[in-house]
DNA sequence: GAGCAACGTGTTTTT
DNA sequence: CACGTTGCTC
């Protein structure tokens, strides 16, 4: 069976299981999407599943659409109208195909982070609350972590006042979004498994249609997802769970690794599946991942091996400055360009975001096309966000959030003393916004009624217009073209609203094939009379010509809903220009799931990487060990790995220790590129040896992994020269006049007194590495360090 | 109601 | 440093 060809032992074990509870334990590159697709794809051609009753979940669009897009590639079926889709997206779908039993208004909006935010903010604001006591993003917080445990606020244990305080604002705000007919993305999870779980003909229809369940990174789901599977599991659905525990690397918002264990004992009973070939990286990639990631002591147990061969040891840089060690990657990247390596197969990683500018400052000046990843998406601009606010209100004038965004925005003279009279009559009324601009008196209130003409007028306007023209019509209408083509910087603004009409006739023409979506699976919405039809096995037409999940838009009654909807649940890509080969800059996070030929991973510092929030803690500190495991796993042929001396974070120059990661790391794997200097106390040994390492197993003493400095310290690029080197690098090198030598004494503004014991490069790359006499050895870029001969 | 200066606050991110 | 938010003034 050429579905089954080239698959390894335990990847065909895991692709032909019998329908029965089981968990893949699918390392890094080890073919996990694969063996997923497969699996469905074997279900359905050897008979044993229906397309109808299959239910994949992932985590992302993305993925969800890999999955989609493998699967058609194996199998002559129509794809769509299958459950295929991600954790929200098939939430929504749920919650639209029986949103009266869900308790929600058909039209329900969803709120993404940034409205809830505003929502939050404004509800405060109505109970009159102190919102430096009780912040806005704190109780964000604290009330999607227990939507995410599956808590309403009357479920949530309270024993301090504050607590007590919050679980009542968490009670208002719920109240506020019912009101108002929204659902945050928590509430999408939250509300579709109170709906399982209280609707017994609900649950047992879905129940008894979805027999095979198949769930990607299941190492991220949290304890609400989890109890959401198994709820819909119930009626005996075998369910095959795919995931890493070496990559949960979300535990911070939410995830609970501990999902994989309580899955094997409560589900699998022992059917666990390992996939430990990797078909990525070369040896010694793979076995620094390993000895790294044994360090860590929560496992399920797993290693990776290839029969690749080691291939390049991994290189390891150490800069004095970040602006050096920017320079360096650059030069690396230039010429593994030149050996004709495409741009796009080279990636620099990094732990946070603020970490890319001095790379791509780097990048910039030697004019090497380079692309960030993560920043603001397309639905989350601004101007897209104000555009999408009008069209909300066109569906649904009550929403409040929309309203408060745009109510005066551009300016037409409602100021926040008006909305507040509005938000009190309204709070008086026990209604929205809209339902009290009729009572707002004087001049304010005649702006208001204005206004909400202005919504009426627009809905007026586009009736029976396609999609795109409403967008078009809404745009100029509302007035923000006009707007922001008056402002300075408005013209990408302008453009991307433009966009936006584009991505709308875009959207109508993937949706255009769908009709009477409440049929889709046989469910008529409110109706037990559905239910029993799709019981009774009836061929399902719409799951012929059904949509392309996860768009989703088949549940959902307008194009314009479905737009508003789509625009929630997919951000949309965040780079405006696709097309040209770039590198790639991403933090590792971002970088989950992707491969490239060459990956720098830089900032391995104490403090960055471990970041310094997640030390304090076993925990986070294993965290942060699994994102260097997936950092390092990128890579399928070179990696690097860089650290910095100082760095300039937050407006000050801070001063790290190397990551206590290198450490970890197997010597043998590892090829040092700077001298590897130890701490004070094991230089002598290594000088003695003329070896520039120490075994790196005893780990310098992580006390302070910080320096901060006030005045800042700031070096020169002076002129500064190489002198003759040998293999051991030069004998000297002059920095403004001064000549440093080997085992010559010097003096440091911070370190104090210290000896040269070893000098590299020249010009500005020089370096100098002295042992200071207080705080150990220490890599200089000569060129930023004022050192002073003694 | 708009504009500007002062202040403060900085992980990781998908839906 | 670079951003957003707040608070003050015209």
């Amino acid at each position: 069976m050429s579905l089954l060809a080239n698959l390894n032992p335990p990847q065909l074990a895991a692709v032909t299981l019998e329908p029965r509870h089981a968990l893949v334990l699918a390392g890094a590159g080890s073919g996990k999407t694969r063996v997923l697709t497969t699996r469905m794809a074997w279900l359905i051609q050897t008979g044993r599943a229906t397309p109808h009753s299959l239910l994949a979940v992932t985590f992302t669009n993305k993925a969800a659409r890999e999955m989609l897009t493998r699967m058609s590639a194996m199998l002559p079926i129509n794809t769509r109208g299958m459950w295929i889709g991600t954790f929200h997206g098939l939430c929504n779908r749920l919650l639209r195909a029986h949103h009266r039993d869900a308790g929600l208004p058909q039209t329900f909006q969803i709120l993404d982070t940034a409205d809830q935010l505003a929502s939050i903010k404004r509800m405060l604001k109505a109970a009159n609350v102190d919102d430096e006591k009780y912040p806005p993003k704190q109780l964000q917080q604290f009330i999607n972590g227990n939507k995410e445990a599956g808590l309403r606020a009357g479920d949530v244990e309270a024993h301090d006042a504050f607590t007590r305080r919050m679980v009542e604002l968490y009670d208002l705000y719920d109240t506020q979004c019912q009101r108002e007919g929204v659902a945050d993305f928590s509430e999408l999870l939250l509300r579709s498994y109170e709906l399982l779980a209280r609707n017994a003909p609900i649950r047992e229809h879905y129940q008894r249609r979805f027999r095979h369940i198949l769930v990607d990174e299941f190492q991220d789901t949290n304890t609400l997802q989890y109890r959401w599977l198994k709820l819909l599991a119930g009626g005996g659905a075998a369910v095959f769970a795919v995931g890493d525990d070496d990559q949960s690397i979300y535990a911070f918002r939410g995830a609970n690794v501990g999902n994989m264990a309580e899955f094997e004992h409560e589900f699998a009973h022992g059917a666990v599946i390992k996939l430990e070939q990797n078909y990525r990286s070369h040896g010694h990639i793979l076995d620094t991942a390993n000895a790294l990631i044994q360090n860590n002591g929560t496992r399920l147990g797993k290693n990776l091996w290839t029969d690749q061969g080691h291939g390049e040891p991994i290189r390891v840089y150490e800069a004095g400055s970040d602006n050096q060690e920017a320079h360096f990657i650059m030069e690396e990247i230039r010429s593994l360009i030149g050996e004709g390596r495409l741009r796009s197969d080279i990636a620099i990683l990094y732990r946070s975001n603020a970490q890319s500018r001095v790379v791509e400052h780097a990048l910039f000046s030697a004019g090497v096309p380079y692309k960030v990843y993560g920043g603001l998406r397309f639905f989350e601009r601004q101007e897209i966000k104000h555009a999408l606010a009008y069209l909300r209100l066109m569906e649904n004038p009550h929403d409040d959030t929309a309203w408060m965004r745009v109510a005066n925005f551009p300016v037409r003279g409602i100021g926040a003393r008006t909305l507040e009279q509005q938000a009190d009559l309204a709070r008086e009324l026990n209604g929205s916004l809209y339902s009290a601009v009729a009572r707002v008196p004087g001049r304010g209130g005649s702006a208001l009624v204005r206004f909400s003409m202005l919504i009426d007028q627009m809905r007026f306007d586009t009736q029976g217009m396609q999609l795109h023209e409403v967008v078009e019509h809404v745009i100029e209408a509302s007035g923000l073209v006009t707007h922001y083509q008056g402002e300075r910087e408005g013209a990408e603004r302008v453009e991307n609203l433009r966009e936006l009409v584009n991505a709308a006739a875009a959207f109508a023409s993937e949706a255009g094939h769908m009709r009477d979506p409440d049929r889709q699976d046989g469910v008529i919405e409110g109706s037990t009379v559905g239910i029993n039809d799709a019981d009774q096995g009836l061929p399902d037409p719409e799951d012929e010509a059904g949509a392309l999940v996860p768009d989703l838009a088949q549940d959902i009654p307008s194009p314009l809903a479905g737009f508003l909807s789509h625009a929630a649940l997919e951000a949309g890509d965040n780079q405006a220009s696709a097309g040209q080969d770039a590198v790639q800059l991403m933090t590792v996070h971002a970088a989950k799931g992707l491969e490239f030929d060459a990956v720098f991973i830089t900032g391995l510092e104490e403090g960055l990487f471990p970041h310094e929030n997640s030390i304090l803690e076993q925990s986070g500190l294993e965290e942060e060990r699994r994102l260097m495991y997936v950092a390092i796993t990128r890579a399928r042929q070179r990696l690097y790995m860089s650290f910095s001396q100082t760095r300039m974070l937050h407006g000050q120059t801070r001063y790290h220790m190397r990551s206590r990661f290198l450490a970890e790391m197997p010597d043998e794997a590892l090829k040092w590129l700077t001298p590897k200097a130890g701490r004070a106390a094991d230089v002598g040994s290594a000088w003695a040896t003329s070896a520039w390492r120490d075994d790196g197993k005893s780990a310098p003493e992580q006390v302070g992994t910080t320096w901060h400095n006030r005045s800042r310290e700031q070096g020169y690029f002076g002129s500064s020269q190489g002198y003759s080197s040998s293999r051991n690098g030069p004998v000297g090198v002059e920095v403004g006049g001064t000549m440093f030598k080997v085992g010559q004494s010097v003096a440091h503004a911070r370190f104090g007194e210290g000896v040269i014991l070893a000098l590299t490069g020249s010009g500005t790359d020089a370096q100098v590495q002295v042992r200071f006499a207080d705080v150990g050895t220490k890599t200089l870029a000569l060129a930023m360090a004022k050192l002073t001969a003694l």
